[in-house]
DNA sequence: TTATTAATTGAATGTTCATTCAAAAATACT
DNA sequence: AGTATTTTTGAATGAACATTCAATTAATAA
């Protein structure tokens, strides 16, 4: 007996308005009394549901990482074509959704935070890891079929993500729209030129 | 007559405390009263010098961005060796010196800033742009010796600082130094093989 | 010595901050 | 109705913040 819980769902709203005065004003200038008065809740209520900042900014970090699940969510192919979902992945990892994706300001902001943080570092480090091995898992399995030849899939895989992380830190600064989108498109050829494709 | 300015002496001490303070408390976490007190000075003389805290963020830019140029510092070599300075170039790139002359947490704070602030932007991005012409031009140059043969110097450019970043992005993550040093050596490699060399 | 200029201090401003605590309101079950 | 539980509020805390202003101290040159 006694009230329901609404735990998760505040908890969620909050780190969701979080990100958003966050993209506006900078993670450094967000304070919890900025993210009540946006709620038009109680600062204290933000407490009451994570006791510090620092677990509210451990909630934040989760948040934004869970973002990089959305551009590997597959569509609908053959289950046993490696081929076409490496291509695919290529492509996503290359595309423009990263920029709608993350706010560039909040997110190198929480990767800075990673420097003072143990645990955020670790929630980036094997998030990235993560990521490589899945794709090294990927460039294996193509080898295996004969769909490509290549020498190393999990250097390879390291290299494919070298040139993502700096195609997006370099890109992030380029304002004119065609020049940004001509400058991944050359960064996904050589990608794909690594992978001899 | 009158006494004499400080003002240059003065302005460069407080700028080198406030990175100091920084790499150690995170820039976020960085008052000026911490400034002040570090250097056993009054709060109101660093406004004296500054005029407020975002003139003091735009000279800790600059004093950052301009620990580039140590890189780029040549050793004496014959001035016509392009290929000799092309590849002392490359060597340097994917040295380890970034990671000791520059503080991941201050560095990408910095860079976080500049998504929230035109002029700071401006900085990053126009000393990036000079690195990749810079870059660019020695790679024309070694092709017109036939020193190496590439096709387009200014793309070669742009990826290999690709590489660069994307390595520093990535490396930064990485505790272990072996390992670091490994990943560090591979990337130089490949940059070697898109030149050719 | 005196006038001039710049460095430096010190006190005070008002704002914002994260966090605490107790009290109140809302909801659910018996 | 009554009890238990959770949500939510509201007031208060003390600390830290950037910035201001006037006053003081120190150096320099005439």
């Amino acid at each position: 007996m006694g009230r329901n819980s609404l735990k998760d769902e505040r908890r969620k709203e909050i780190i969701e308005k979080y990100y958003l005065v966050a993209k506006k004003e900078g993670l450094e200038n967000t304070s919890i009394a900025k993210i009540a008065t946006e709620m038009q809740i109680n600062p204290s209520l933000i407490i009451h549901y994570f006791k510090n900042k620092e677990e509210l900014n451990y909630a934040l970090i989760d948040f934004i990482l869970e973002k990089y699940l959305v551009i590997y969510k597959r569509q609908k192919l053959a289950e046993d074509d490696h081929k076409s979902y490496l291509i695919e992945l290529i492509d996503k990892l290359f595309s423009k959704k990263w920029n709608t994706l993350f706010n560039d300001s909040v997110f190198y902001s929480c990767y800075a935070m990673g420097f003072r943080d143990k645990k955020i570092k670790e929630k980036f480090k094997s998030l990235q890891d993560a990521l490589r091995r899945h794709l090294a898992e990927i460039l294996l399995r193509c080898n295996d079929s004969g769909a490509i030849q290549i020498e190393s899939p999990e250097k390879t895989a390291d290299l494919i993500y070298v040139l993502v992380d700096g195609a997006y830190y370099y890109s992030s600064l380029v304002s004119e729209k065609a020049e940004y989108e001509l400058k991944l498109k050359d960064y996904k050829q050589y990608a794909l030129s690594v992978l001899k494709i």
